[in-house]
DNA sequence: TTTTATCTATCTACTGATAGGTAGTTTTTC
DNA sequence: GAAAAACTACCTATCAGTAGATAGATAAAA
């Protein structure tokens, strides 16, 4: 089900997908996604007829990139050390771009996006919550790894728009703490 | 220090930041915002001169609002009948809009706004770690209480993005659950 | 010969912003 | 108390800039 895309159609993806983290949905044009990568605003018209196909690509790309850094969440590791993996991926977000995660960010303006491009969101947060839930499910009741799951997501989520907000990352690595706190005693109860 | 506006430009405000709320700071415009209360957009710009004169107005009426509705953080009132309140604010900013709340939008788009927008916005997030960390001062000690408070900011901003992006409320209800149970157990021990 | 990837040129719609005008109300001055 | 000045809250008209999108041409590659 993975779509493959032209060097040329990445690299447009790249910048549109640095430029949405920061401003959302609207703040990426086709004319400064064409001028970024050398062609004309029309030639980005081909290779995404639609800004909705853009949108709609990009977080599907993202959420395949993330996937595939988390791995199985079934496998063999010890739950802990899943979920600084987790961590891992947030942390390293927020650093190398400056700016919170594109599904935070779109995940925000979810009212205000073209519905494929929501629906694409939408699917993301239900690969993050998955995800941490069978990261969990073997050390918990179904529904407390589920709850908790959701929980960890969350604030996750929140903690990067504080950092980016109050440009002050420490916010990230503090909820990291406070989350890892919560699970331990959790795991133990 | 709060400014006062007329009846118009209140009105102006209210359904700047409603749409403010759903697609961020570039949503609204003031065509729209004049054709919804029935004036031109000269008369709006008449109002809030430019753009960021309007945002920078919508968040400190957020912040004095708000601040009105949480009160006094030091006052005799107990500990979790203080996190009650704070996570009524924001249950209520969910139910009655549909979309996050307003600077965890703005927050977001942090790095993309002029810069006395921004400003505004970073100290909505302190005034709201300030006054959690008041309220959890008096039980615990004083660092413990302020990084208790940012998690707890964090997470509920958070979980509003997952309420509104998966469309189900019952997010932010599941993180002030978690949130409760953790800082129980925090003040225990 | 068809496909791929680009171009030029153009369209309509909308953006924030400004200049300058007009009633109606308030305040100041004589 | 009346006239003059100032202020408030709007208006019309317009500007330059940018948005997404399309039609049709071109050149190279498969």
């Amino acid at each position: 089900m993975k779509k493959t895309y032209s060097a040329k159609a990445n690299e447009i993806m790249d910048v549109a997908e640095a430029h949405m983290r920061k401003g959302g949905f609207d703040a990426v044009s086709f004319r400064d996604l064409a001028s970024a990568v050398g062609v004309k605003s029309a030639s980005v018209h081909y290779h995404f007829p639609q800004k909705p196909d853009l949108g709609q690509a990009i977080v599907s790309r993202y959420r395949s990139r993330i996937a595939e850094t988390l791995g199985d969440a079934a496998d063999s590791r010890a739950s802990i050390a899943k979920l600084k993996l987790l961590f891992s991926v947030y942390s390293t977000a927020l650093n190398s771009g400056d700016s919170v995660c594109l599904c935070c960010m779109l995940g925000a303006e979810s009212r205000y996006l073209p519905t494929d491009v929501a629906a694409e969101v939408s699917l993301f947060f239900g690969d993050m919550t998955d995800w941490t839930r069978g990261a969990l499910q073997a050390d918990l009741p179904k529904a407390r790894a589920a709850a908790l799951a959701a929980h960890i997501i969350s604030a996750l989520q929140g903690a990067m728009v504080l950092s980016v907000a109050l440009d002050d990352n420490s916010h990230l690595t503090n909820t990291q703490k406070m989350l890892l706190r919560f699970v331990k005693s959790e795991l133990e109860s």
